[in-house]
DNA sequence: GTACACCCTCCAGTAGCTAGAGGTTCAAGC
DNA sequence: GCTTGAACCTCTAGCTACTGGAGGGTGTAC
């Protein structure tokens, strides 16, 4: 039986962030000794690396949810949960090309700053004028 | 003069979102009119411009406040301005570096899965365990 | 039996907005 | 001058995914 702090030291997680967890239903209520504290066994240890190990691949809480519930259920179609990984692909890879066009931009300010006043500094430049830019880059978000 | 509305529709902002720019001090106190509605003139919409293109070019509310600041004083030197973009590239290069690792390990996943049932599927497995992952994706974030 | 590390709950805060309730003002048309 | 309706006002709460702290209780080793 593990306690909260080294189920926490042995996933990499913080203890808050596991009692959060249960708060919000990811992790199910573990036993409690007579004092109230959480014991955690096995099972505990399996959700919860799971659970870290999908938020290290980047998948929000909610996707992990369904996640678990597919995994739960062993006999259904695994095309659930392969739609759930490739939307989250796909997902990734638009913040990618996102991120290049910003890399672009900025790479393009940095270099022209040729470092006077800032009265006649490049960046304050064109952050003020839209017009300077090369892409257009729309939406704000990462 | 425009309204608050005007002012969005210029540039492409929330009403909602220019009210709390003026809440934590991003944008200034504009005039009211006797009924105490918002007017604005050219300095402010040149002022959430800069914001909202900053804002899609990445930068925090945090560094945008530095960056507007350096930019009400003209006769500094810009090597601030010039540090606050280069240290957004390299926070932008992270996020890219990043963000492609875990393409890697998303592509793989999805192409080894070969649709049976939740129990034989390689997505959920690899989930479980982590040793299954080729590289090791430590810190969690965009 | 006493230290002391660890656990408990509850509350507040982070970034950057967004949405809604409930009420007021402005400008146009008659 | 009066009415209508869109747009405005303030205030509060909500979103994601945690994180930190206050104030107090528990478990275990010596």
């Amino acid at each position: 039986m593990l306690t909260i702090g080294a189920l926490a030291k042995r996933t990499g997680t913080k203890v808050q962030t596991i009692r959060y967890y249960e708060e919000i239903g990811l992790m199910p209520e573990p036993g409690r000794t007579g004092g109230g504290q959480r014991r955690y066994g096995e099972d505990g240890l399996d959700r919860l690396s799971f659970i870290r190990h999908a938020r290290q691949l980047g998948f929000s809480l909610h996707a992990i949810r369904e996640l678990l519930n597919l995994s739960d259920q062993p006999n259904r179609s695994c095309d659930e949960a392969d739609a759930i990984a490739r939307r989250h692909l796909k997902q990734v890879e638009q913040r990618m090309a996102r991120l290049e066009a910003l890399r672009t931009e900025l790479k393009r300010m940095v270099r022209e700053c040729s470092g006077g006043r800032t009265s006649d500094c490049r960046v304050l430049e064109v952050l003020r004028d839209h017009s300077e830019c090369l892409t257009d880059h729309e939406e704000i978000g990462a």
